[in-house]
DNA sequence: CGCTGTATGTTCGGTGCCCCACACTGCGTG
DNA sequence: CACGCAGTGTGGGGCACCGAACATACAGCG
């Protein structure tokens, strides 16, 4: 239950080579993210970012009449608190742990030298990969922009489902509806009927809290076009580096359907 | 009218330290953008950033069904093409020209160069200012995500001219209700009927494409909080490095209301 | 075993925006 | 000057989601 997780699951540190991952590993130290736990808040200066290893961190605005909104979501895809290699040191936003687990941490200063450091044989490629990272950041706040312009909740739940199933070990994640729907900035029932759906469909089961997903290609199938765009540049960025595609949208790259409508 | 202006009236250019300005100045080069003008495709490797100087660019995503929303916009206060020194090289959304001017251009190379540049007395100014500015960016795009979410036509109207306002040189803008509709992801008609009641209430006069800005006051008055929080960490990210603040949320810093709701 | 709180299900009126259709009006052009 | 069209105004019907109130059910705890 509480081994001691290899820090190469998590996909930034797996992603370097064994020299520059030797150079950050005494800076790790294992974390435990309980739910609910925030990680930082609006404005307040980091003290460390956070390499997920099984943990789902939400990046969500909070606005002053107290309503909600995801903007992102980060697991072992990726770290939380770009803002310290990005310069800005704060976010207007906050990070809450949606869903518990461990992370590995590393300290702001050993992470700025870390990110700095151009000298060596490597020419940072702990910088580039961070980069791309934030690259993918963006491109899934984008498309969560756009989601909540144009798609209804039904294809929203689908698109954070499989979102939060591709940063999870397995396919149950404990998660109410109620904190389901101050993710997705929309009322409890709206959430309890679009699930409902997707339950009579067969899709997913749940019961008090606990959500298990039977069928994740049917998620694909009514999930939007969003869940599959970002899935496809987070694995383009990280995972592959940059190969850049020349022609419209080129070919899709990710375990995502792609004429479904 | 087609004077050479200065590139440092853009703000970044204007945030270098003359050595570094004076190293990026021979590879710039003065572009007319003309309304409508696509300056990249998604997917599509791009060649050049534009540092824009009177010209706006919408970075928007069009869906498969031909709709579209704006994601964030873009002019004097930054630059055109982050995903080239973010390393991704393509973005799956477009930049398309949505008040003409005039833009400098530079080359990726170029670019890629300068903003890799560590070596010399100074330690990559550049690359912190277009990382820093690259932050904004993520913060623009949460906040229209959340703005999306929650708050009606109206306001995101407000907060849609007061950006566009922000970026221009006078209080005049060449635009009409059709494009804002598309920028805003919405139908032409709701855009006609959040502008009358703009226009009846004094607040702006527009007439046949041509908007006049009257009162900008009362626009902030009426916008969310969106615009401001936008504001602020565009100024704090951009014009005043970072000065990283302790305390919730910080004091206001832009030229913005902040009680007003 | 009953109490209590949390999680989920259901209903109803209201509203913001969508879709569709059409009418009006300046302005530029032949 | 007539025509055409881009830009704008208006209306009806519909749907998704909101807000509030309330019903049910399961889980843990004394």
């Amino acid at each position: 239950m509480h081994s001691v997780p290899n820090p190469r699951v998590n996909q930034l540190l797996a992603m370097l080579p064994d020299e520059d991952y030797r150079q950050l590993l005494p800076g790790l130290e294992l974390v435990a993210l309980p739910l609910g736990q925030i990680i930082y808040e609006p404005g307040v200066q980091m003290e460390y970012v956070y390499f997920p290893v099984d943990a789902i961190v939400s990046l969500l605005y909070v606005m002053e009449d107290g309503a909600s909104a995801e903007i992102a979501v980060v697991g072992k895809d990726g770290v939380v608190g770009v803002a310290l290699f990005m310069g800005g040191e704060t976010t207007p936003s906050q990070a809450v742990v949606q869903s518990a687990g461990q992370a590995y941490r590393l300290g702001a200063r050993r992470l700025k030298d870390a990110f700095r450091r151009v000298g060596g044989r490597r020419q940072g490629v702990l910088h580039d990969l961070l980069l791309r990272y934030a690259q993918a950041l963006l491109t899934q706040m984008a498309q969560t922009a756009v989601c909540n312009r144009h798609h209804t909740l039904d294809q929203q739940l689908c698109r954070w489902l499989l979102l939060s199933l591709d940063r999870l070990p397995s396919n149950h994640l404990v998660m109410t509806q109620e904190l389901i729907a101050n993710m997705l900035g929309v009322r409890r029932e709206g959430v309890t009927e679009a699930a409902g759906k997707l339950q009579r469909a067969g899709l997913i089961k749940y019961h008090r809290g606990h959500i298990t997903v039977l069928d994740r290609a049917g998620l694909e199938a009514r999930s939007c076009e969003c869940y599959a765009v970002v899935k496809r540049e987070c694995d383009r960025l990280v995972l592959q580096g940059t190969s850049a595609k020349r022609g419209k949208t080129g070919s899709p790259t990710g375990t995502v359907r792609d004429g479904a409508r």
